[in-house]
DNA sequence: CGGGGACCCTGCCCGC
DNA sequence: TGCGGGCAGGGTCCCC
């Protein structure tokens, strides 16, 4: 599930807990994630203060107070929780690490299919650490932008769906959003990449960035409730405009064919590079 | 090198 | 009710 407007929900549902605490309580309940986890990684956390946590396309990262970075990715089935006060059910089997504060909230990094990732780096080796390494712009920074987006992308000859969810050519796009955004764009996900406008390419550089800027909205506003009811960060309510839709009416086109029988207009699901797309046949050409 | 497929792991849902 | 198959929002590696 978390792409990047669910990993930056998570990050800022994070912050209140984190930010300014010490973790005076690590605990790690098993050696490995996707990858090992960093040697000794309870003993090196503990007593450190959290200075400042930030987001990397996917991946969220706590700045320690001794110039190490702490950074975890969700992958897809990582969930964080925070639990305060009284309230603290029984860890779960698939809890595998657990923070607690000096103001005593604690936090469970659960990840059934351990798909994530932990790690524990030096701040001037976190550039050169090969998660980020080759990671493309964020799309909602200055850096990714119709005319460099249009040079990356002119003479690849992959799916314009596979080009967008490459992290080398934007970072922390996702399945789901890849999907919305060549919907809002009306570009098909089959299209070549290279074979893309110079004008289409910066539409969809403007539909990507709103679609990821409307779902951190919608993260943000749902993420009151999340954390005062479950502590449970990351995981909100959407409505989709293809993703998971197969065979519904295509709301673009019901929109563009006001008043005509919009039944005709139907979502379909095809499989690119081994993932599903959903996509409308008649408004992405 | 670019591109596509296999793979890592668990849970869930569906059809039989 | 049990079981097998397919599917899932991730990234990495390996081979062509």
């Amino acid at each position: 599930m978390p792409e990047l407007p669910e990993v930056e929900t998570v990050m800022r549902g994070l912050r209140p807990s984190l930010e300014g605490s010490i973790l005076k309580k690590v605990t790690q309940r098993r050696d490995n994630l996707r990858f090992p986890l960093p040697e000794n990684m309870a003993a090196r956390l503990t007593g450190r203060k959290v200075e400042q946590l930030k987001r990397r396309a996917k991946y969220v990262l706590a700045h320690l107070d001794d110039e190490m970075v702490l950074f975890f990715h969700l992958g897809m089935s990582g969930r964080v929780t925070i639990l305060q006060g009284d309230k603290r059910p029984p860890l779960g089997t698939h809890d595998h690490i657990i923070f607690e504060t000096d103001s005593g909230d604690e936090i469970r990094y659960c990840d059934p299919r351990r798909f994530g990732m932990m790690d524990l780096v030096h701040v001037n080796d976190l550039e050169s650490h090969k998660a980020f390494k080759d990671l493309g712009p964020e799309p909602l920074g200055n850096t990714f932008n119709g005319p460099d987006f249009f040079a990356r992308i002119k003479s690849k000859k992959t799916n314009i769906k596979a080009t967008i969810l490459d992290q080398r050519v934007v970072a922390g796009i996702g399945n789901i959003y890849a999907c919305e955004a060549l919907h809002l764009s009306g570009i098909s996900p089959e299209r070549q990449a290279q074979s893309l406008t110079m004008a289409e390419a910066d539409f969809l550089v403007v539909t990507i960035r709103d679609v990821l800027n409307k779902a951190i909205e919608a993260g943000g506003s749902s993420l009151r409730d999340y954390v005062q009811a479950s502590g449970e960060l990351g995981y909100f309510q959407h409505s989709w405009s293809v993703y998971g839709r197969e065979g519904e009416a295509c709301r673009r086109c019901a929109r563009e064919f006001d008043g005509k029988d919009d039944t005709q207009f139907l979502i379909e699901r095809i499989q690119q590079n081994g993932r599903s797309t959903f996509y409308c046949p008649t408004c992405q050409r």
